[in-house]
DNA sequence: GTGAAAGCGCTAACAG
DNA sequence: CTGTTAGCGCTTTCAC
């Protein structure tokens, strides 16, 4: 039994204004639309039986014929973490404020799946897409720019490639974070990270640890570096096991740098039950600022993404595009900065 | 400077695998939707015009016609905050599988907001609604009911309204609470939560705190509870000072119960900063199993909200309404359990 | 300044 | 079984 009307009823139509007030329907759509003068006479009678009979036009129709419908999508691969919802955040608030609609379409990390959403929505009633797809996918976004659709990057740099993009820069903030270490008289740094095929941004921060070493005059030690599939985003216990066991070979530094938050909290864990104190036996070091690393113990040093700035300014700027404005520059680079909280101090002597 | 044609070219409509196919754009409609009855002949050269055309049908054009887009839309307050996002999670997950599109329309706790944001909506391209809305907004949402538009409502229970609701029984989970921290010999039981002026949600909470005292023959004690407008969902310093201001009138109890995971990582710190150990002097319980309950210091024991779960079955329960599918029950309950961790242990003798 | 009418891409009668 | 045709609600020529 069904329970609703399959059919939404469209109460009142641009028909039914122009019924009301007298006047043709050409005359309702610009009065609305502002696309040509009006009498303030005329005008008068359709405002006011737009608001007699509330009345609001209908997108889809509006869509069928500008091919447009003040719809952008972000393409991301997962919202439920801190480090997405954050940004997503950003984007929204820009949507809103610039009186555009926004859909989400998550991929779970499948480039597959990504192509797929895009694919759906592509041909329907979307202006414009942000992909912030948290993995490689130069071909396909250059693709669907390349079909002249509006599109921006976040999060991830293609290099040469002409597509705008929004990113921090992931050499630099690495490089700050080990200089900001050796500042405290930390001569042996640690690193730890997920794996980075297909993932240029954690590539970038691997290099910028190298870069940092060097700039130093530090020598890369590999028994220093865990760089495993093992490092989650949803969960500790992976990461825990992993750092455990690393710690159990014997070589350890006296601060870790992370490559996000979370793993520092698993970090921190798993130095706790091998009998480290931090900061005081070795400082941990994270990446993100995320929310919760105002909650650990101790509160966590951090380089700070600035999330929702990053998603005002790619979403600011894929408006702007949409739109036509002129772009003064496609790419943009978003400095970090340094939380100094709790979890970093000087290394024992 | 325009860098993009305004209106996007749609290469290929129903109108050219017609003509390719040889046959009329109703036979090329009645294959794709499978409206009709067609020789696998012909059916197979429009398939191939498709093919050949790389061919996606037009949703807003579909739209049009039929009112219905398969996209629905999820209200919620705010995506960036761990609860909001997992169970948004579990509702992308079935819109994914059941073919829908899914937007989301964030309010920021605005009641303004969400009925400007559902208006903009309702009258354009969705199919239906989950009002995930944070707080109580009773008329609005039954005005939308009763507009014959398919709706459900997450985490809020209107009570005696046959609005479709999924909900936890926050009354009995509190309570529950309440019996497991008598269970370990605790009779001076705190109660910390945000106050809740438009939030039956937290109300019956409460409400559950003091039918689990009840139920034990313990004696409400307004000492014993800190309800302030001071907790936020989005930082712990404000729960941090508030509960140490708390802490220091000296009344402390054996046992917290705090309406939110995030007021308990405030009282865990300000619970340490005063010099109690937990959970050897006083045992901490929290509310909602977030992502984060699991890296707390000690880890916390909370009551898990099945978020996941949450979204899935508002998810189907929505498209089953949609769909025209019978519904057995239009107002679902979904049990919670407790998480047993370390922050909560036998009250001191 | 305003109106009439064509048509966006599609579905759903209605014919055949 | 398949084709023709009339709109869905709106914008946009083209007339007046």
């Amino acid at each position: 039994m069904a329970q609703y009307k399959k059919k939404k009823q469209i109460d009142v139509s641009i028909k039914d204004i122009a019924h009301k007030a007298g006047v043709a329907i050409s005359t309702v759509s610009n009065v609305i639309n502002e696309t040509r003068f009006v009498t303030s006479q005329t005008k008068e009678r359709v405002l006011d039986a737009i608001e007699k009979l509330d009345y609001r036009p209908n997108i889809i129709a509006r869509g069928l014929r500008t091919h447009s419908t003040r719809t952008v999508a972000v393409i991301v691969p997962d919202i439920s973490s801190s480090f997405f919802s954050q940004v997503i955040n950003g984007i929204e608030k820009i949507a809103r404020k610039r009186n555009y609609t926004l859909i989400l379409g998550c991929t779970s990390f499948d480039c597959k799946e990504e192509a797929r959403i895009t694919n759906v929505l592509l041909d329907s009633f979307i202006d414009g897409f942000i992909f912030f797809s948290g993995f490689d996918n130069y071909e396909f976004i250059k693709k669907v720019y390349e079909k002249n659709v509006p599109v921006v990057s976040l999060d991830k740099d293609f290099g040469e490639s002409s597509i705008p993009t929004v990113v921090i820069d992931n050499f630099a903030a690495v490089k700050s974070c080990v200089d900001y270490l050796y500042g405290f008289g930390h001569r042996k740094i640690g690193y730890i990270s997920f794996t980075y095929d297909k993932q240029t941004t954690v590539r970038k921060r691997f290099e910028g640890y190298l870069g940092g070493l060097e700039k130093n005059n530090l020598k890369f030690d590999p028994d220093l570096v865990l760089i495993s599939p093992e490092m989650r985003l949803h969960e500790t216990t992976s990461t825990y096991e992993a750092v455990r066991n690393f710690l159990k070979k014997g070589k350890i530094p006296t601060a870790f740098l992370t490559v996000a938050d979370v793993f520092a909290f698993g970090l921190l864990r798993a130095l706790k039950d091998e009998g480290f104190k931090v900061p005081e036996d070795v400082s941990v070091m994270g990446f993100d600022n995320i929310l919760f690393s105002q909650f650990t113990e101790p509160l966590l040093t951090t380089l700070k993404q600035p999330k929702s700035l990053m998603g005002n300014i790619a979403m600011n700027l894929l408006l702007d595009i949409i739109e036509g404005k002129e772009i003064k520059d496609k790419k943009i680079i978003i400095p970090t900065t340094i939380i100094e909280r709790e979890s970093v101090t000087f290394a024992k002597k």
